[in-house]
DNA sequence: TTTTTTTCTTAACATAGGTTAAGGGTGCAG
DNA sequence: CTGCACCCTTAACCTATGTTAAGAAAAAAA
């Protein structure tokens, strides 16, 4: 049901803040919806990022080029979490990202000049970012460690266990991009199966 | 002046929020100043993390002992830097990390309650901590980029480039630690000039 | 002042993953 | 239905960094 699509953005956000009606009624009044076709890009560098998107069913990446014009993966983000460039998105300066789809999606958007308003009027969500942002963070630093200390074979065994179907639904270029090795390696480290 | 050393965490948080004088005032009095010495522990392994720690003066560390009983760094902070096991000290479960002084230092800390009720007296401060961790987030997310795809040199050279006088102030095993080589890879890269 | 501990460096050898080149299979577009 | 684009795999060779062992210098403690 339509309506019950834009309620996961609600749902999720209850989880962390307790929202009164009046409150989900404006905050969902501040998002818009919008569909969008798979390999359809939402930014492109020298843009400035104008949204932070909630997906709520599909997927999107966010990748850039390297001085030797090759791709990486920054971000792969399915459904249910948050996608955007957000330091082009809060600080109004050029990204230098792309922002794609990765399957036909749909999602809710947000502009920082709405966001803001929304921090006045539903205080609660000011909180909501902070304890997400908090959580980003966290799982980012250890992301950043595992990077660091665990093979490439552990990491891809762990994002695996995460969301077993992933591989289903995203090119293993990619993925071997977001885990930072190249893709004959992912292939090296998934025939040792 | 002992109180202008207070008010370095006041200068910060109105960088990004404008604090009037009865907030300064709530928040100065919700934080304990604590004078600590070099290589003290502030947490270890098993304790639930009872504080977040803004560093006035000094420096401290994260670090945590992999399975095999060999020591990794997770954190490095200077003055004007908080520091925690953001993991326990948000669910009060249980931290897997070390927390160490490096040099003599001061800081002032907040535990997670009294942090929850400056949320609710001073709601500025749950903005603060939202931008505060919404940066964070985004440097961990550019670090983590350049961990997978920059060589060790050319991310030493960054570090350096940030905070020039880090080599006079934390060991270089630390510092190797913390951008994920072995010492000795260290010493070969610093060689090299 | 001396001894001990810590820090840092060095080099030979090993390894995980990168690079290059090649080819096969699948899905999509015409 | 066919051809092209995309996806994935494979292997030989290369490189950045790890590991191991050893030793020197600096700092700290006695």
């Amino acid at each position: 049901m339509d309506e019950s699509l834009d309620h996961k953005l609600i749902y999720y956000i209850n989880k962390w803040v307790k929202l009164d009606p009046e409150e989900e009624k404006k905050i969902l009044a501040s998002f818009e919806k919008q569909a969008v076709k798979k390999k359809i890009k939402l930014l492109e560098p020298g843009q400035v990022c104008q949204y932070i998107y909630f997906i709520i069913q599909g997927g999107a990446r966010s990748y850039y080029h390297d001085a030797k014009g090759d791709e990486h993966i920054y971000q792969i983000r399915l459904e249910n979490n948050w996608i955007s460039d957000l330091e082009s998105f809060f600080s109004q300066q050029p990204s230098k990202f792309y922002l794609e789809t990765l399957e036909e999606s749909i999602v809710l958007r947000i502009s920082p000049e709405v966001l803001e308003n929304l921090y006045e009027e539903v205080p609660k969500m000011e909180r909501y970012f902070r304890i997400l942002f908090q959580k980003a963070y966290i799982n980012s630093l250890a992301r950043l460690n595992s990077t660091m200390w665990e093979t490439a074979e552990e990491r891809y065994n762990e994002m695996i266990k995460e969301n077993c179907d992933i591989l289903q639904r995203v090119p293993q270029t990619y993925i071997a991009s977001y885990l930072g090795i190249a893709p004959e390696s992912l292939s090296r480290i998934r025939k040792k199966k």
